[in-house]
Formats: structure tokens, sequence, C-alpha cells
DNA sequence: CTAATGCCGACCAACGAGGTCGGAGACCTG
DNA sequence: CAGGTCTCCGACCTCGTTGGTCGGCATTAG
């Protein structure tokens, strides 16, 4: 449906609130569920993997909890999606170079053009950090960054996915 | 996992083929299916609502099937995508104004920022018609400031293709 | 030690996507 | 004009993924 999924959207609700509440302290799994009304054990697991990922501190025990381990702008939307939902592509297609096994893959005509507009997307939320996603205050910081976005040149941090549909010109493709 | 169906995909395609393809002729869904090898069915249930959203004249009998009712540029895939799919929003929260039953309504502090990044991927959900969906990205309109944005970074060939893709019809395409 | 917390795997239910079926109407053949 | 056949059309069904739950184990403050 183009939607992302719940699991995504607890795991920017619970980071928004670790990087707006969480300064140094730790934060327990209970009191983010509660505090939003999601259940608790699924947002266990969100945070198992963003721990996982090196984004969240950990620590067990009574007055335990999780901590913010990077900066709050060195992740992006995109990359939350992508960890915790497995992949943020428009079509499995594109999800990898070309471990598809689409059947249309021989036929299909839109690969292309989808691609480029599988990239604009990508790049939409790829360049939004978490910091930008807060209260819902911070229209002006916000703003501005994706007026940047729209507006000007990006140059560098798009490069990490390569899409596959770099080269659209061979005609008898090797399966 | 923030992908469109693929009664999306199958609908994107078969427009892009009656764009084509079906200047003035009924193309039947079966050639359709056959030529992309996708399930007759289920391509046929795709185009009962494309005809249902007054995008295809359908005629019926032998000798019958489908043609596009309506301009190719008066069509995006943002138009495709929420009505095959049914709704293109990033989350459920923001599909209709308030029929959403989300619990975390009250509570959720991110759906200000999310609400702003799903308008900018509907905006470039919105901004590609359906004629820029083709054998390749050949944006020879050029009138859409995003159709600007796509072709920036994949510049040098898409100016290279630009040069001999004014009036070119489909080359190379009997398998 | 005990209690509270994170960690991990398996398990189940429900919804939607993907796929299939038989029917109704219109063209073509004779 | 009647039958056959080809096409759309709508309802139905199956299956995989997502969302959600449970219990058990390791770890650490008090
Ligand atoms: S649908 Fe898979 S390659 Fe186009
Ligand atoms: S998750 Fe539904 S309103 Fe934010």
């Amino acid at each position: 449906m183009l939607g992302l999924s719940k699991k995504s959207d607890y795991a920017l609700l619970a980071l928004s609130y670790l990087a707006t509440n969480g300064e140094s302290r730790t934060v327990r799994t209970k009191e983010i569920a509660e505090r939003f009304a999601i259940p608790a054990e699924l947002l266990a697991k969100v945070m198992q993997r963003l721990a996982k990922m090196g984004w969240l501190a950990s620590s067990p025990g009574p007055s335990g909890g999780y901590t913010l381990a990077v900066s709050d702008t060195s992740i992006t939307v995109g990359d939350v999606v992508r960890a915790v939902d497995g992949g943020s592509a428009l079509t499995h297609c594109m999800q990898s170079p070309e471990a598809s096994g689409c059947e249309q893959w021989a036929n299909c005509t839109i690969r292309g053009p989808l691609g480029f507009v599988n990239e604009r997307v990508q790049d939409v939320l790829n360049h939004i950090p978490i910091r930008d996603i807060r209260e819902r205050a911070t229209p002006a910081s916000a703003e501005s960054e994706l007026v940047k976005l729209v507006a000007r040149d990006h140059s560098a941090p798009a490069a990490a996915r390569r899409a596959g549909a770099s080269r659209s010109r061979n005609e008898g493709d090797t399966p």
C-alpha cells in the first residue's frame, strides 16, 4: 500500500522520544510504550533491532534501559525504515542488484523510469535526520532542510545505495 | 515495506503499454498479459479498476478491449497507485482527515514532521505522468520541475538520450 | 538472594495482497 | 436470426506477511 509499517512508526516514535527526552538518561522500554500507548513487547523487539544496529546503547538490570548512542543527525528515516522494516524500495525488483526473481525483468519497460522515481523517494527519506522528527514544532528547521533538498544539489551522501539500474542498454542479459 | 504492490506495478505497466502502443486501437487484456508475462486475470481486475476510474474505455465482445480514454499526461503514478492500491500515504493516520482510528493520535509527536515527509513523497509521485513511464526515462516534456529534478542527477545520459528521443516510437522491441 | 530490566526465540491471529472462478454481455459466423 | 465464442465483469478463495503475544534466560542494582 506504499506505507511504512507500524514497526517503523514505532521506531521513529521511540527514536524521537530518546532524542528529545533522553539526553543522558537511560529510558526504559515500558516508559516509551506507556507514553505512546503501543504494545510494549513489540516495541521491545523494535528496540532490540535498533540496539543491534548500533544506534542505541542498552544497559540491563534494574534502572537499565536504552540511550541514544549516536548523534541525532546521523540517522535518517530512510535508515530507520530500512533497518527495522527490511528494505525500503518501491518494488522488489530494485531492492537488490539482481536477487529479484521478478519474472517481468526481461519485458519490463517501466523499470528504468520507476528506478528514477524510487531514487527520488529514497533521497527524500535519506535526507531527513531523526532530529527533524520531533514534536512538530521546528517548522523552520525541517522546512529549510527540505527546501535545500528540493532546491539545491545534493552531493555525497546518496552514493551509498547504488541503484542497479545503471546500465539499461544491454539487450541480452545473462541470468 | 514501503513498496507499491504488484497491482500498481501491473497498472503502470499496462498504462504505459497503452500509451505507447494503443494509439486508437483496442488492446485486449490477454495481449498485455502475455506481453509482460503476468497473470491475465489479475491484470483484468486491475484494468477493471482503471476503467472504473474513467481512464480506460472498455469495449466487450470479440475484437474488444481497452483504450486509453484520457491524455497520457493527465494521470500520474500517484493517481494510479492511489486508485489501484487504495491510498498512497506513508501511514494510515494521514490517509484520510480523521478516519484513522490510530490510537497514538493523541500522543503522537511525529505526526507533523512525518506528514511533511509524506507530502514530499506524494509530490514526487504526483508529478510523474504516465507519459514519462515509458521505455526509457526520456523527459522530453520537461515541464514539471520534478522531471528536471530527476534529470539532474543523471544529466549526461538523459541529455544524450534527449537528442534523438523527440518522437521515437518503440524500437527493437520484438522478442 | 531477589527483583527489575533487557534479550531472544518461538508461536499465533488477522488482515491484505495475489490469484482463481464462474457469469453476463457483445461481436462474429452461418 | 440463432448459436458460438470471445471479451469484460464481479464475487470468491488461498496464502504470505505483518502485527502482536508468550515464556524463558542472562544481567545487574539493591
Ligand atoms: S516489474 Fe520487476 S522489473 Fe519491472
Ligand atoms: S502514529 Fe498515528 S498519529 Fe502518529
